[in-house]
DNA sequence: GGGTATTTT
């Protein structure tokens, strides 16, 4: 199975290996290229030919020699010679600088011999803590540590006196008002109860109870009227960023206060901390984890309070799962699991049976309706069932005709009929159309699976002339559509217009209209999974699970009573699962087990088998493989010096691994851009109706260098010029870019640089700090390593049709580039290889994010290769299945050269700094960067495939795998 | 000719 990480190197770095003492390359010392002359310089054209077909005799010859010949690399002179010139100087350079305390025979032996070549003591102490240390020696060792929530009785005194004060204004008391009206109140008194004698409590309630934004509250004020306001600090976890500020902002204004008093917020990349004691913070639940790796035993909270945990995140799953840890030796720290009603059993039997306690909600009544009335509602019929086996066929017209005779019966005889139609359980969105336009007055929310039903939605919509724009304004809501970021969205639309929404499920829980009367749903979604058996990332279609369709109909009761129309029958909805599958069981695990790690809770799998829902051992080791793969974990699954960097970036381990070589190559504003891209989202929006218009800009910031990945780069660059001359607004109008997202990613590049710097791969935290940039406007190096992060993901390109492009990878074959990157359909390429982050099946297998890259670029982002001889004909292999027919000179000067990298990255990875470009580790990587330019490898277009010595094997496994 | 949605000192 191939591993779809590479890493920095997949053997460990050895120094006492000298230059030219390599093993299975130096079997032969033979010229091998001594036939390099045939099937070239053929002279010229036959004379009789003329104008033209001289021209025409030239380019077929040209096909012919593509088709026929192989090209050889070999590097050129210059280089060749820098090479060399650095490979000599290599010799004997590690060995120095670990004053030989490497030895062969501690290879095996425990941690401190394994890593008696680290001579940098700092990083050695804290790394080798992070190996050898564990959960409950941290606690112990926390627990003596003073905690900021020490008492102090002036303090609880003067809280309460605030408090006093406040609670005696208008201003707090026409607040409260509001307040005590809430479902929440009325069990203020038995939840603050119930706290008194657990540890931890399960609170369920329906939206609109109110739980999110006051029980906290009761807690604090409680606390501060006992005078205990110095000993209560309070954190809340929001599963978004968006309901993290919403709540804070929300609980201020109900104190009358602004944030930054007793309630603050905290989220990456932007925060309003409240006071130290008496206060409550809300913050993401990552957040939150990230608290813990310096405050393992919570001890700066006296309260946990977990909201929605029923969304199952992986995330909240992890965090239950720990502090069940934790509150063994917190005996004085209270968890409140907050819950919507679903699921509220599971959390509790999973806290040992710990009480719970239920908030009714308050909402509108929904009225609901089924397939088989919105059939007879519309008197809808779909497309004839042509698909339907013949027998099936004849069975429903032998059934029409018996009930044919029951005419009182008809109508629903017919509807009976067309939900016999395998079309009835497809997604129609003409039906949808028919729904919406008999409505009475009032929004209508639609919910629809994906972009594409949106756009053919909104197409049939506009294009059928029922939808005039003085009485109907449409908005298509989907993460990657303008509108996500307008407010127009939210706004009643003026007097004798509907409004009409066409949204994915992101208007379930992220984005919610208040005016929303009907609401349509059509009981799909696409679902990210990850298909274990064919080691894929899916992302298709499915039946959603009650727990989503009963959120959907909420929707539609918010401001009076509403309609839902599910557009599935009564029958189907039998067959629906209770609740979404849990993250956890659908995401890829690496970076849970590097969490699990960087936490020291031990072995993964014995750690994961505590969660709620544990995942499948299978996928647990894939994720494992993964690691040890990248080198981020060794055989005994501990932390490598690799892997303690990864574990702390808050980036995916190939991104991260990205960002630390930009660092080591002194490029990082393009890297941090393209890895901050990838992680996050990329900033480009999908407009509604200028879908090709948006295409060519993308294809503009790509300057002509076949790359998504630069792409993202060029759009973050331009739009950091365009925002200091303050014209970014109209930058990103321009380019149909979502100014927000590039906010963030622009704001993450100097996160990154902070993590860099205090990793000590930077001498500054800023991202644009000259040092750190000598290289970044070198594309063909940006490349690299950006192919190098990614590696070994790369595809061969095979075939460009009017369907799209069709490329090749050893593990599923046949794939094909996505539409909506740069490299679909392109006139040429200027190398067959296609590296790219992600890969997912959905109506194909895609590859979403691509750059093209050359041969250098591929050998340079290799963590290693074999030279092979056959025949007397060299060839290099790299692990992602490519052969090179190569010079053996040039072969051999480029495996040492990638043997004194690896040497390099090793030691930088153990004894963290930057790189020296005026000596041998600067030498060693600008031949590296001169390595990888175009120039560097000359392609001797020479032999014709048999006499090059290519079995017939090998050419026949490439066109076995030719798609089509 | 097409990417549900989240998120990280």
């Amino acid at each position: 199975m191939s591993h779809p990480y590479g890493s920095f190197s997949a053997q460990r770095m050895h120094p006492r290996r000298r230059y030219g003492d390599t093993g299975e390359s130096s079997q032969s010392g033979e010229s091998h290229f001594g036939n390099h002359g045939r099937g070239r310089g053929q002279g010229g054209h036959p004379p009789w030919l003329k104008g033209k077909q001289i021209g025409l005799y030239y380019r077929d010859k040209a096909r012919e020699m593509k088709q026929k010949s192989t090209k050889v690399i070999k590097l050129s002179e210059p280089v060749q010679v820098q090479i060399e010139r650095v490979l000599y100087n290599s010799k004997g350079y590690y060995e120095k600088l670990y004053n030989n305390a490497y030895a062969e025979d501690t290879l095996h032996g425990t941690l401190e011999n394994k890593y008696m070549h680290i001579h940098d003591s700092q990083f050695k102490r804290k790394f080798m803590n992070m190996v050898s240390g564990n959960l409950y020696e941290n606690l112990d060792r926390a627990l003596l540590v003073k905690s900021r929530l020490e008492r102090d009785s002036d303090l609880d005194k003067m809280l309460f006196n605030e408090f006093k004060v406040k609670t005696a204004t208008q201003e707090y008391q026409s607040m409260e008002k509001i307040r005590l009206k809430l479902p929440a109140h009325h069990k203020k008194v038995d939840i603050l109860r119930l706290l008194k004698t657990n540890q931890v409590i399960v609170i369920s309630g329906e939206t609109g109870c109110g739980k999110t934004t006051q029980v906290a509250q009761f807690i604090l004020d409680d606390a501060i009227e006992h005078r205990d306001g110095s000993v209560t600090r309070i954190i809340c976890t929001q599963p978004r960023r968006i309901s993290a500020i919403s709540v804070a902002e929300r609980v201020a204004t109900e104190r009358a206060e602004r944030l930054g008093k007793s309630v603050g917020f905290h989220i990456r990349l932007e925060k309003v901390l409240p006071r130290d004691k008496g206060s409550i913070m809300f913050c993401t639940t990552g957040m939150l984890l990230q608290f813990l790796q310096g405050d393992p035993a919570l001890k700066e909270f006296s309260h946990i309070i977990l909201d929605e945990i029923h969304e199952r995140t992986t995330e909240s799953d992890f965090i239950l799962a720990l502090l069940k840890l934790i509150i063994s030796k917190r005996s004085d720290l209270k968890v409140l699991l907050m819950s919507a009603t679903v699921n509220r059993e599971s959390f509790s039997k999973y806290y040992n049976n710990c009480p719970m306690i239920h908030i009714p909600g308050f909402t509108y009544p929904v009225t609901e309706y089924y397939l088989e009335d919105v059939l007879f509602l519309t008197e809808f019929k779909f497309p004839p069932a042509t698909a339907l086996p013949q027998d099936h066929r004849k069975h429903i017209k032998k059934y029409k005709q018996e009930q044919q005779k029951r005419d009182e019966f008809q109508d629903m005889i017919e509807v009976i009929d067309q939900l016999r139609n395998p079309h009835s359980e497809k997604l129609s969105l003409d039906l949808i159309e028919q729904l919406i336009r008999k409505r009475d007055p009032g929004a209508i929310l639609v919910f629809l699976p994906g972009m594409m039903d949106i756009i053919k939605l909104n197409k049939i919509m506009l294009e059928n002339g029922h939808y005039p724009q003085h009485q109907y304004v449409i908005y298509p809501l989907h993460s990657r559509m303008p509108t996500i970021d307008q407010k127009l969205i939210f706004k009643e639309p003026s007097e004798g217009v509907r409004k009409i929404i066409i949204a994915t499920s992101i208007a379930e829980t992220s984005i919610t209209i208040e005016d929303v009367v009907y609401v349509i749903d059509c009981g799909k979604t696409k679902f990210g999974k990850f298909d274990l058996k064919k080691n894929i990332q899916t992302l298709e279609p499915e039946w959603v699970s009650l727990a989503n369709a009963k959120q959907r109909k909420g929707r539609a009761g918010r401001v009076k009573p509403g309609i839902c129309y599910h557009l599935y029958s009564k029958a189907r909805e039998k067959t629906f699962e209770c609740f979404p599958l849990p993250e956890m069981l659908r995401a890829r695990l690496e970076e849970v087990i590097l969490q699990i790690k960087i936490l020291q809770l031990g072995k993964a799998k014995t750690f994961l088998e505590s969660v709620i829902s544990p995942p499948n051992m299978k996928a647990i080791d894939l994720s494992l493989d993964l690691l040890r793969t990248l080198n981020a974990l060794d055989d005994e699954e501990h932390l490598t010096p690799l892997g303690y960097h990864l574990a702390q970036l808050p980036l995916d381990p190939r991104t991260g691994k990205m960002i630390i070589w930009a660092a080591l190559f002194s490029c990082v504003e393009p890297v941090f851009a393209i890895a901050a891209s990838l992680n996050f989202k990329d900033a480009f929006y999908c407009p509604l109706g200028k879908e090709d218009e948006a295409r060519k800009k993308k294809l503009e910031l790509n300057m002509n260098q076949f790359s998504d990945h630069i792409a993202l780069s060029e759009a973050l660059t331009r739009f950091e010029a365009a925002y200091k001359r303050s014209s970014a607004s109209s930058f990103c109008r321009d380019y149909f870019l979502s100014f927000n997202t590039l906010k963030l990613l622009s704001e993450m590049k100097t996160q990154f640089a902070q993590h860099l710097y205090q990793m000590k791969f930077m001498n500054s935290e800023n991202p644009r700090d000259v040092n750190a940039n000598k290289n970044s406007k070198n594309t063909v190096l940006i490349k690299a390593i950006v192919c190098a992060g990614l590696y070994p993901n790369v595809a061969v390109i095979r075939k460009v049709t009017r369907n799209g492009t069709f490329a090749w990878t050893p593990e599923d074959g046949c794939v094909a580039i996505h539409p909506s990157s740069v490299n679909d359909r392109v006139k040429e390429y200027p190398s067959p290889y296609i590296t790219y982050f992600t890969k997912q099946l959905s109506t194909a297998i895609y590859l979403h994010d691509t750059t093209c890259v050359t041969t250098p670029i591929l050998l340079f982002a290799a963590p290693n290769m074999s030279i092979r001889n056959e025949k007397g004909n060299y060839f290099i292999s790299l692990p992602s299945s490519q052969n090179f027919p190569c010079d053996w000179e040039s072969a051999q000067l480029i495996q040492k050269l990638q043997e004194q990298f690896n040497n390099l990255l090793e030691y930088k990875i153990t004894h963290p700094g930057t790189v020296c470009w005026n000596g041998f580790e600067g030498d060693l990587l600008k031949a590296l960067t001169l390595f990888v330019d175009h120039s560097a490898i000359i392609n001797l277009v020479c032999q014709k495939d048999e006499e090059m010595g290519f079995s017939e094997s090998d050419i026949q496994k490439y066109e076995d795998n030719m798609c089509d």
